[in-house]
DNA sequence: CATGAATATCAAAAATACTTTACATTTGGT
DNA sequence: ACCAAATGTAAAGTATTTTTGATATTCATG
């Protein structure tokens, strides 16, 4: 699973603490998911797609081996 | 989080054991999150809507309380 | 260079997802 | 009614995600 959070939070302009906040996870958990250490559960997937306007596939994309 | 896999699963005229074959799980993760159960990683909702041809949202949606 | 804001990282615990095995129930066809 | 296929459920165990708290690093700017 890659990710391009940094690109959405850059475009919107918001730091990973305010994305944290945003869909009430705390700001490691953001840094983590954003790091690619771990995958993020369809839930939060779904809530950081709705925080950027975007569709989870415009977001997350599936690699070798998931 | 609730879903229509059930729907999907139904046009596409599969099982739940073919589902969970397409997507490498067992056949009761398949069950138990088709019954709300819980909620997959965003790695087996995004093979599940590869599956089926639909965006995750189509498939899965958030509920007051996620 | 110093300061503060943002990001990265680490370790340990809690919560949740997923597997396996096994059995029960429902459903559809003959 | 009978049979087989599909679905539901349960318990125990493993793996992964998420939280919390703490510290470290990077980076822009004064």
């Amino acid at each position: 699973m890659k990710n391009n959070l940094r690109v959405q939070r850059a475009i919107k302009n918001i730091t990973q603490a305010e994305l944290a906040e945003l869909i009430q996870v705390s700001r490691q958990t953001v840094n983590t998911i954003e790091s690619g250490k771990y995958v993020p559960s369809t839930v939060l997937a779904l809530k950081m797609a709705r925080v950027f306007g975007k569709a989870i596939e415009e977001i997350f994309e599936l690699e070798e081996g998931d």
